[in-house]
RNA sequence: UGGGAUGUAGUGUAAUGGUAACACUGCAGAUUCUGGUUCUGCCUUUGGGGGUUCGAAUCCCUCCAUCCCAGCCA
């Protein structure tokens, strides 16, 4: 069925590549080969999401296989924990890397080997350029650099200090080794990038083995190279890079040339996907870790209760292609409730509790009633639940004074409490202060299941749950975490547009006694009111914890918002 | 002001010389034991100007706007 839809879906640019060089034999034994390749510096997040499946996608669709690449060749930055829940992400979204799972630390050696050969063939040279001068030799945007002092000593001494470089017997910062190419090109890239750079850190795979590490231009061509890909595609801030990739791909004896494109990030309204911002929260402590449900990363979706199956129709709905835009969040959502509407557990949750005592339904009698767990599937299964005297419904489903519009509870009104008995409102108990209580209500016993012989209808369903029965748990209730759509745009400062509202704790919301069995994974929803999963941190068998992934639609608010309400 | 890219409804994405379209959003209505879902309808589009052509979103010229690049980050 998949299938089906990618059919009739119309080609993006990087297929009708994929198809044309397929077409014309350009690509080694018709398999296409792609990777997906992560700095292991951080958590992924939803623009990730993206550039997986456009990778894993293409080499699926096209029959070829796709590498997992971690590319981790700046050990400053990089630790096992983000290697850990990069592949665990991956996997989460349903890609599989099977044996092609790969690091650019694997070729430290062979790229070392280049370096030596670039060398020799006076394609690189090791230069004493401080950082600074470095800087003030490569010109500007509109002025071109000057050669380095350093750029035309011998081989043989460029030799001996790369290799004193690599022996350790140099300070960070003082040497480098540089492609020489061209310090008057108009990209800046191509004014003779450097290769190498020193660096006494451990690295979270080859531990000190090494003290130079090669930079990005020289890296990633390469192990492009090695590992056979033919399609190298990466995001459109790398386009100025492409002649350094080619400059690479082209030194003498690499045999496999492998090709880059470069396709325009996802970005969405509301939402920061800077890796440097998401890590101030987690380290000031304004989210509760990478995995907080509020995050964009991968790890805060899912603990949100977000579907792979609802992410992976959401990148396919937005596209590939070479314009920046920004998506609308709202179309993220709408691909989580299409998704979970399919599947999601339907659950009865009084989270803002107002009691109704039924005065005519006798003392201590129970009753058991059978709820649909899904009602968009035809087989659904069901449950019981349980009925009695003492209930509670949602404070919003009941009114003393209704407003125009409202049909739900209200003096002398009937409505169905779902799956049970038609009710209506008698009258209110009052605290001192004249806050309702208690709403006392006459059922009828002839509407017994929610439906009644004379065929009368009621405007109004309400969830609810019987007091002597409802388990009590822990209701979290997340908003977005930014109230800007561009957060920062107004001040300058994203943390100005923090959503001070993001989370709302219900420490103790009522939920029918069925969401006991809940488990971490499951996608529910409560009936009227969104969709929930159980928290897979905090929530135990003695203390459930439920995160609520996104409200249902409401044409009830938005119209009461329009009524000025 | 150098180089590289990009401009199609509010948003994203199609249409490569032949009737500008799909989805989301928004609005209106119908259905409904979830004010959910589903269904129906509506709104709104080729950055500007010139040119080529019977015919241009598409080709040419020009202007404008936006984004990226001056790490020993990726």
């Amino acid at each position: 069925m998949e299938n089906e839809k990618n059919e009739a879906r119309p080609l993006n640019f990087l297929e009708k590549i994929i198809e044309d060089d397929l077409k014309n034999g350009r690509v080694p034994d018709d398999k296409i080969v792609t990777r997906f390749p992560p700095e292991p510096n951080g958590y992924l997040h939803i623009g990730h999401i993206k550039s997986i499946c456009i990778n894993f996608g293409l080499a699926l669709k096209y029959g070829g296989r796709c590498h997992l690449r971690l590319d981790d060749t700046n050990p400053a930055k990089e630790e096992t924990e983000y290697i850990d829940s990069i592949k665990e992400d991956i996997k989460w979204l349903g890609f599989d890397w099977g044996k092609y799972e790969f690091y650019a630390s694997d070729y430290y050696d062979q790229l070392y080997e280049i370096a030596v050969r670039l060398i020799k063939d006076g394609k690189a040279y090791v230069d004493e350029l401080s950082a600074e001068e470095m800087k003030e030799y490569r010109g500007s945007l509109t002025e071109p650099g000057r050669n380095s002092p350093w750029r035309d000593r011998s081989i043989e001494e460029n030799l001996r200090l790369f290799e004193e470089m690599k022996a350790g017997k140099y300070p960070e910062g003082t040497l480098t080794l540089r492609a020489k190419i061209d310090m008057s090109s108009p990209n800046i890239n191509m004014r003779d990038p450097a290769l190498y750079r020193i660096k006494y850190a451990h690295h979270p795979r080859t531990g000190d083995k090494w003290c130079i590490y090669p930079m990005y231009d020289f890296t990633h061509p390469i192990s492009d190279a090695i590992e056979g890909i033919t399609h190298s595609i990466c995001t459109l801030e790398f386009e100025d890079h492409r002649p350094a990739y080619d400059w690479a791909c082209s030194i003498d004896g690499i045999e496999h040339t492998p090709h880059q494109y470069e396709f325009a990030r996802l970005n969405i309204n509301y939402l920061l996907m800077s890796k440097r911002k998401l890590l101030y929260l987690v380290n000031n402590h304004l989210v509760s870790g990478w995995d907080d449900p509020r995050m964009p990363t991968i790890s805060g979706v899912r603990r949100r209760g977000y579907s792979p199956e609802a992410m992976k129709d959401f990148v396919s709905r937005v596209g590939v292609a070479k314009v920046e835009g920004v998506v609308d969040y709202s179309l993220m959502e709408f691909c989580v409730r299409e998704d979970l509407n399919k599947r999601a557990k339907r659950l009865m949750a009084v989270l803002d509790p107002i009691k109704i005592v039924i005065d005519n339904y006798p003392d201590g009698k129970v009753e058991y009633f059978e709820a649909e767990d899904n009602p968009e599937d035809e087989n659904t299964s069901k449950h019981r639940i349980a009925f009695s005297k003492n209930l509670y419904i949602e404070r919003e489903d009941f009114m003393e004074t209704p407003v125009k519009g409202y049909h739900r509870l209200y003096p002398g009104n009937e409505i169905r409490l779902k799956y049970a008995y038609y009710i209506t409102a008698t009258g209110v108990e009052k605290d001192g202060e004249g806050n309702i209580t208690a709403v006392h209500c006459t059922y009828d016993p002839e509407s017994r299941g929610g439906t009644t012989a004379d065929g009368r209808k009621v405007k109004g369903t309400s969830h609810w749950v019987s007091a002597d029965h409802a388990l009590v748990a822990e209701v979290r209730q997340y908003d977005k975490l930014f109230s800007a759509e561009c957060p920062g745009a107004a001040t300058g400062n994203y943390l100005d547009d923090l959503n001070p509202d993001s989370l709302k704790i219900i420490p103790a919301a009522y939920i029918e006694e069925e969401a006991g069995k809940a488990k971490v994974g499951d996608y529910l929803q409560f009936i009227r009111n969104g969709y929930y999963c159980v928290d897979s941190r905090d929530s135990s068998p003695e203390h459930m914890v439920f995160n609520r992934t996104c409200t249902l639609k409401d044409s009830w608010a938005k119209q009461k918002a329009k009524m000025g309400l």
